[in-house]
DNA sequence: GAGTTTGAAACT
DNA sequence: CAGTTTCAAACTC
């Protein structure tokens, strides 16, 4: 093992050596930690500042404190965070694991180098981060090495190259839950994804990025892939079935390689020899990561043809299609949603997350139903309380239920978390139900992606919400004279740049859970715990309809509302706080906007169920999903852009709590029972309305947030460290 | 889908 | 800081 591990590493070394490594560096945000990590980030160079492009957001660039790329201030703050929930996250994992899915669990906690989520660097990095800190640190760098160029490979250059079978996809499969079938399944919605995600890239300012991957695929591609292969080939045990028609050849070469990744760790454990083969097909397989765009769109072709069991397709998309795009197809409009929302997002950064999150909730419900359904709460309530899609993305890891993959793609998605969180929270805030519908019907569109439709302001101002969730605009929108897409990269990083200059928490989270508050909020479990940073200035909405930030954001108004007759569910700013979920209720009788609440109190019932197992239906999920998170729709914005930066700290805290929760309530009925409490518990922390419908305590509300109001407030330290976050964009922007 | 309402964002 | 305008989402029909 060893021999190998160090071969392996010294090819990722070399990688590392390669100006792409910084980029891929940055992905890692939780190898930042490891010294390694910043061992290699002195030596490259290079500094994949706009190679970020791959995400559309342009928080990532602008945000990435790291590396400006994908380092996504929230990595950093989430790594600890990821460190702990991944290895949480292992142990539920693995009993829920079959038996070979523990074995690859196993694996691939014991070899840092098998990347498991190849489709999403950071979730590789978690999930490696994690097994390396278990297991071996010296392994790290050069799994982070692999990661990162899996992850670059993602990049719409990596599709060009794809050359390589796409360990990425196959990666992302052996986290979650797979059955052959289930494989099959992914492999399919992945390469659906990557289709999208081509196309869409292709809209993109891929161009540039592509010329950046393409060095990055060529790089890496190479010499994983064949390593790779030869370990697929031998190691495939799982799923060779995944289909071996020539055509296939390449979707077998994902199917196996995710098979790969699985053996491979198996194989690590079991066979050095063989571990090291896949080990190197693992990290190849992660740079491969882009091809596996190429791969599925061949793929797909193949894959659609073995099949695609229906049930398990959604799990697969779940995984990674989420980010990239759809997964797939499956139909549901899911697929489309999460295409959209994933080409869009190809880049990974807050669309990708946002997109992957939603999914991975979907998925983590179908996959299993204990980790999905925790996952998927806290997401939403991430999103809610807080921008960063960090919170998010360290939720999706510590959800036991969640597999690697979710992690991953979680990780990855940290920047996209933020685009999640919006979606999610735009899917939850639409609460309305022809909205929903709508946005339903649309798709994923607007959950993963937030859409815009703005006219004269070119989608540089906040009046976009693209803009201010700092994502760029994507095919969703119905915006004229856009300019916030990742052609005008430097137009919207000097325009956010002026905005922040303005103010500094214009791109902060809106809605901001104070980690005081959390704490507080455990005692008196008030989601008042999390609040509008500004509030809000209602007239004639009497704060009960999505007009209003605070009641948008699912938070109560605080002393910080300028609000007139505020009748706010989650809590009144005189500090009335209604109950909750007898708010909810109301309002659901009475009014439509009520009705969301309604769908969100539903589904977090509901939720934990459909989490439990692997059912397809998204819908399931994202209600759920959106109940969590469904009055935060604008938050997410926030929490994409700058907020998931700034704010990332504030949900690590949170995050624990939510994990813990997650964990506890292993099973998705156990999600249900302690429902209220633990899901209130995340909420609260992420200041989902959820939380706030179960939080009674006005008080809370009241007494901890309001005054300092937004970042403002001392409590929310954590969100002073965002609003830092945000600069750190405008840094990327000068790249 | 068009039109209205609403309140944040932007501007003065 | 206050007032006004602009803007786009939310909402209604």
């Amino acid at each position: 093992m060893g021999d190998e591990k160090d071969q392996d590493k010294e090819s990722v070394v070399v990688v590392m050596d390669t100006p792409e490594r910084t980029q891929i560096a940055t992905p890692l945000s939780k190898f930042e930690d490891s010294p390694v990590f910043n061992y290699i980030n002195s030596l490259s160079p290079i500094k994949p500042v706009k190679s970020v492009h791959f995400t559309q957001t342009f928080s990532a660039l602008s945000f990435a404190s790291l590396p400006s790329v994908f380092t996504s201030p929230h990595v950093s703050s989430l790594k600890d965070s990821r460190f702990l929930r991944r290895h949480q996250f292992s142990d539920p994992s693995k009993p829920e694991l079959t038996s070979e899915d523990a074995k690859k669990t196993e694996t691939n906690e014991g070899n840092p180098n098998v990347t498991q989520n190849p489709l999403h660097p950071q979730t590789e990095f978690n999930s490696n981060s994690v097994s390396e800190t278990s297991v071996m640190q010296s392994n790290r760098p050069s799994n982070l090495e692999s990661r990162k160029l899996s992850y670059e490979a993602v990049s719409p250059d990596t599709i060009n190259t794809s050359k390589m079978d796409n360990p990425s996809s196959s990666s992302i499969v052996p986290f979650v839950n797979n059955h052959s079938a289930n494989d099959r399944i992914r492999i399919e919605s992945d390469i659906e994804g990557m289709d999208s995600l081509h196309n869409k890239v292709s809209g993109c300012d891929w161009d540039s990025l592509i010329s950046d991957a393409s060095e990055l695929l060529n790089f890496d591609s190479p010499s994983d892939t064949v390593p790779y292969k030869g370990s697929t080939q031998t190691t495939l045990d799982q799923k060779p079935d995944d289909k071996n028609d020539n055509p296939s050849e390449k979707h077998e070469g994902v199917s196996t390689s995710l098979n790969n990744f699985e053996v491979g760790e198996l194989a690590d454990d079991m066979d050095n020899e063989v571990g090291s083969n896949l080990y190197r097909g693992m990290r190849r397989r992660c740079l491969v990561f882009e091809m596996m765009g190429s791969r599925r769109k061949h793929l797909e072709d193949i894959s659609n043809v073995p099949d695609s069991s229906g049930p398990v397709l959604p799990n697969d998309n779940s995984l990674i299609p989420m980010r990239t795009g759809n997964g797939n197809g499956n139909g549901n409009g899911n697929g489309n949603e999460s295409s959209r929302c994933i080409l869009p997002g190809i880049g990974l950064h807050l669309n990708a997350l946002a997109s992957t999150l939603v999914d991975q909730k979907v998925v983590k419900h179908e996959s299993s139903g204990s980790g999905g359904q925790l996952i998927i709460a806290p997401p939403s309530a991430a999103y809610n309380s807080i921008p960063s899609g960090q919170e998010l993305v360290t939720t999706m890891a510590d959800a036991p239920g969640l597999e690697n993959d979710q992690s991953g793609v979680v990780s990855v998605t940290e920047d996209v978390s933020k685009a999640l969180g919006f979606v999610v929270n735009e899917e939850l805030s639409q609460s309305s139900p022809r909205k929903k519908r709508r946005r339903m019907e649309h798709a994923g569109e607007t959950e993963a992606c937030k859409r815009c439709n703005c006219k004269k302001s070119k989608c540089l101002k906040l009046y976009c919400e693209c803009f201010a969730a700092g994502v760029y605009c994507v095919e969703p929108c119905s915006c004229q004279e856009c300019f916030n897409k990742p052609i005008h990269e430097d137009t919207v990083l000097q325009t956010r740049k002026q905005i922040e200059s303005r103010n500094p928490l214009a791109f902060a989270p809106k809605v901001i859970k104070t980690s005081d508050s959390m704490q507080e909020d455990e005692s008196s479990n008030t989601p008042a715990s999390a609040r509008h940073k500004r509030g809000c200035n209602c007239k004639k909405s009497g704060c009960l309809k999505k007009y209003c930030e605070c009641f948008q954001g699912g938070v109560g108004c605080s002393i910080n509302c300028r609000c007139e007759g505020c009748k706010n569910t989650f809590g009144r700013k005189d500090g009335s706080e209604m109950d909750p979920e007898m708010n909810v209720v109301d309002e659901c009788e009475g009014n439509g906007t009520d009705g969301r609440f309604q769908k969100m109190a539903i589904h977090h019932e509901v939720e934990p169920i459909s989490a439990t197992p692997p059912t397809p239906s998204r819908f399931g999920s994202r209600q759920s999903i959106s109940m969590i998170s469904s009055s935060k729709g604008k938050p997410p914005r926030s929490f994409l852009a700058i907020g998931s930066s700034a704010s990332s700290s504030q949900r690590f805290g949170k995050l624990n709590p939510f994990k813990v929760g997650i964990k506890t309530a292993a099973d998705n009925k156990q999600l249900q029972t302690v429902g209220e409490d633990k899901i209130p518990e995340i909420l609260e922390e992420n200041g989902s309305p959820i939380s706030g419908v179960k939080s009674c305590s006005p008080n809370s509300k009241r007494v901890s947030p309001p005054h300092s109001g937004l970042g403002q407030r001392s409590s929310r330290k954590l969100i002073l460290q965002s609003i830092p976050s945000f600069p750190c964009l405008t840094p990327n922007s000068k790249h």
